[in-house]
RNA sequence: GUCGCUAUAGCUCAGCAGGAUAGAGCGACCGCCUCCUAAGCGGUAGGUCGGAGGUUCGAAUCCUCUUAGCGACGCCA
């Protein structure tokens, strides 16, 4: 269905033509002045001059008309000149009840839809997830969300950093440790066990101690370099050994993963594109993209009209060895073997940008990926503590992202505790799902590309702008439509009336905007706008629930009415939530 | 050095395809539970939107300059 900003611009749009003016000045917005109204239209003062006329003349005659439109209750011209319009209470509460029936409440799906492939960036495996992760497993993780329910084909990509010289660090280390493990015998030819031989804590010692010592001893770093080489060019046993590296590494990610709600469609990663190289590597300097620099192959991506020099993209080096713009390339290749995707949409740290810019301009210069395709970067800011600083731990070192969680949890859990008298076993729940919602929205509710503040104190909190308190509105409507169940009454077949209130118009009209808003967050690619959005929402409903006494009404159409707008309302914000990707508990 | 990002209330942040008195939250202070979750609601105080010019009927928003902080800038990823 239209959404309510499209219907009220048919009507104003008819409104500039009927009285003899440009159509393109109908734009409505919503009104930044809600004292005097709900929605605005200024083109009558943008038209002035086309039409040297004063702006509120024009206005006057565009109202003239707008007043036989059936959306309002009012329409005045004020001032200079602009259009003020307050929304007719029948045509709101019929607008809402043809959401409520519709199963997407009023979003539409694009006209074409596209494939769209999110790169998370991911993490490297066999170290541990950090707080550094979180940005982009969330982020991605809601934009994903949105764009497909907007009807895309979206395929999310942790896309692993699984290959390069941390492999060979692990199994020169491991080799030191346990020399008698046959990946090392090179005359073993047999089968090689199906057991890693370490566990994921392990992993985690083994690849930062080996890092550490390499950098210290010249002798083992060019042993790890000599076994990454091995590795590169199919030594048998250390791609068995690369092989339990990642299934300990994957299994442990996945669990990870799953606790953050956060889910990946392809486990991919930088050793996938490792076979797409050389061919590529070849096309480049067959069609002559590719020249030799200071015995490096690169490809240059300086443009005109850039005002700055943009380094040319690295090929190989003058080793011989691919780099990570070559795999990023290499991964393009992959992707548009098997995908064709019209849009690739990195979501990583800001910082990366100038890399992506290119590999985006050298893709596209090459024909590796089509003109058409969409490459996008997402990047996003620091994760920084309160002392403003990039986030760490009280004693300095990394946060571990499960520690950042169990924190979170904890405090959630004491806080649910000191509340409420509840079962320990559905405390503990319910701060997981709260404490999930405090993380997330915390971050969302930032714009992805600024550095923000990570404020365990004050994601967690209850009051304000804050995931708990949008999910503590939820129960609170979930709580009420529960009594009314309980007390015989449906859910089902209520019809939304007129408002009868201030504060049940003010609710009406927040709930109104959910599509355009939808639309609005998709097109922008920004959830923040989204939590904004539900922040709002939550407030107009907390301020009509002060205001009205909901299960006491007296008057069963109008009560039925209320239950009717709960409902939407509970629906709108559940599945804004899903979008930001989270839920809600039952109770809390 | 070049280029980019950021700068809005004490703190954390919105607002920026120009529009009417710049908004929230937290913190501070003052009120509201015989009533559906007070983890709520209402109110008060708090701002020359970093600075200076300019464009415009109108600028936090667009342009130029400037200050401060951060970041990126070919053989790491």
């Amino acid at each position: 269905m239209k959404t309510l900003l499209e219907l009220i611009t048919i009507d104003t749009k008819k409104a500039f033509r009927e009285s003899g003016y440009d159509e393109e000045l109908a734009k409505v917005t919503l009104s930044n002045r809600p004292d005097l109204c709900e929605y605005q239209c200024n083109g009558a003062m943008a038209g002035a001059k086309q039409y040297k006329k004063a702006p509120f003349m024009i206005a006057d005659d565009v109202a003239g008309y707008l007043k036989r439109s059936p959306c309002f209750e009012s329409v005045d011209v004020v001032k200079p000149g602009f259009i003020n319009l307050k929304l007719d209470p029948e045509f709101v509460a019929s607008y809402l009840n043809a959401m409520a029936s519709d199963g997407r409440l009023g979003v539409n799906e694009v006209e074409m839809p596209k494939t769209i492939l999110i790169d998370y960036g991911g993490p490297n495996v066999a170290k541990p997830l950090h707080v550094g992760h979180l940005r982009s497993a969330i982020i991605g993780e809601s934009i994903k969300r949105i764009a497909r329910m907007k009807g895309n084909r979206v395929i999310g990509d942790i896309h692993l950093g699984d290959w390069g010289y941390q492999m060979g660090l692990i199994i020169t280390e491991l080799k030191k440790r346990k020399p008698e493990l046959p990946y090392f015998d090179d005359q073993y030819e047999g089968e090689y066990p199906k057991e890693a031989p370490f566990t994921i804590s392990e992993l985690e010692e083994i690849y930062p101690t080996a890092s550490a010592y390499a950098k210290e001893h010249e002798d083992y770093r060019e042993e790890a370099l000599h076994a990454t080489y091995l590795l590169q060019n199919g030594h048998r046993g250390y791609t068995a050994i690369w092989n339990h590296i990642m299934a300990v590494s994957v299994a442990d990610l996945k669990k990870n993963y799953r606790r953050l709600n956060v889910e990946f469609d392809l486990w991919k990663g930088e050793a996938d594109a490792q076979k797409y190289i050389p061919d590529m590597v070849q096309m480049l300097k067959e069609k002559g993209y590719a020249r030799y620099d200071e015995g490096a192959l690169v490809v240059d991506v300086q443009e005109e009209g850039d005002n700055m020099e943009v380094p040319p993209c690295m090929i190989l080096k003058s080793d011989g060895a691919a780099l990570y713009d070559t795999t990023d390339l290499a991964t393009l290749v992959e992707r548009e073997k098997d995908y064709h995707p019209d849009e690739v949409i990195y979501v990583v740290d800001k910082r990366q940008e100038l890399h992506f810019i290119q590999v985006f301009r050298c893709a596209k210069k090459t024909g590796i990926v089509p003109r058409k395709t969409e490459l996008k970067f997402l990047g996003f800011g620091t994760m920084n503590g309160k002392d403003g600083k990039p986030f760490k731990t009280r004693e300095g070192g990394v946060m571990r992202l499960e520690n950042l969680i169990r924190e979170i949890n904890e405090e959630m859990y004491k806080k649910i505790m000191d509340n409420r008298t509840v079962a320990e076993e559905e405390a503990e729940r319910t701060a997981r799902i709260v404490g999930l919602a405090a993380i997330k929205y915390g971050d969302l509710s930032n714009q992805a590309s600024k550095d923000y503040i990570f404020d365990v104190d004050r994601f967690t909190s209850f009051e304000g702008n804050t995931g708990p308190y949008i999910l503590y509105t939820i129960v609170r409507i979930k709580s009420i439509l529960n009594k009314y169940r309980e007390s015989g009454g449906s859910l089902e077949g209520k019809q939304i009336l007129a408002a009868g209130s201030v504060y049940e118009k003010a609710l009406m009209l927040q709930v109104l905007k959910y599509n355009d808003v939808i639309d609005t967050v998709y097109e922008e690619t920004a959830p923040h706008r989204l939590c904004a959005y539900i922040y709002d929402l939550a407030n107009e409903f907390n301020k009509f629930y002060h205001e009205t006494k909901i299960l006491s009404e007296e008057d069963e159409t109008r009560k039925s009415g209320y239950i009717a707008l709960l409902v939407l309302t509970k629906e709108v914000l559940e599945t804004c939530i899903g979008l930001l990707g989270f839920d809600a508990p039952e109770r809390m």
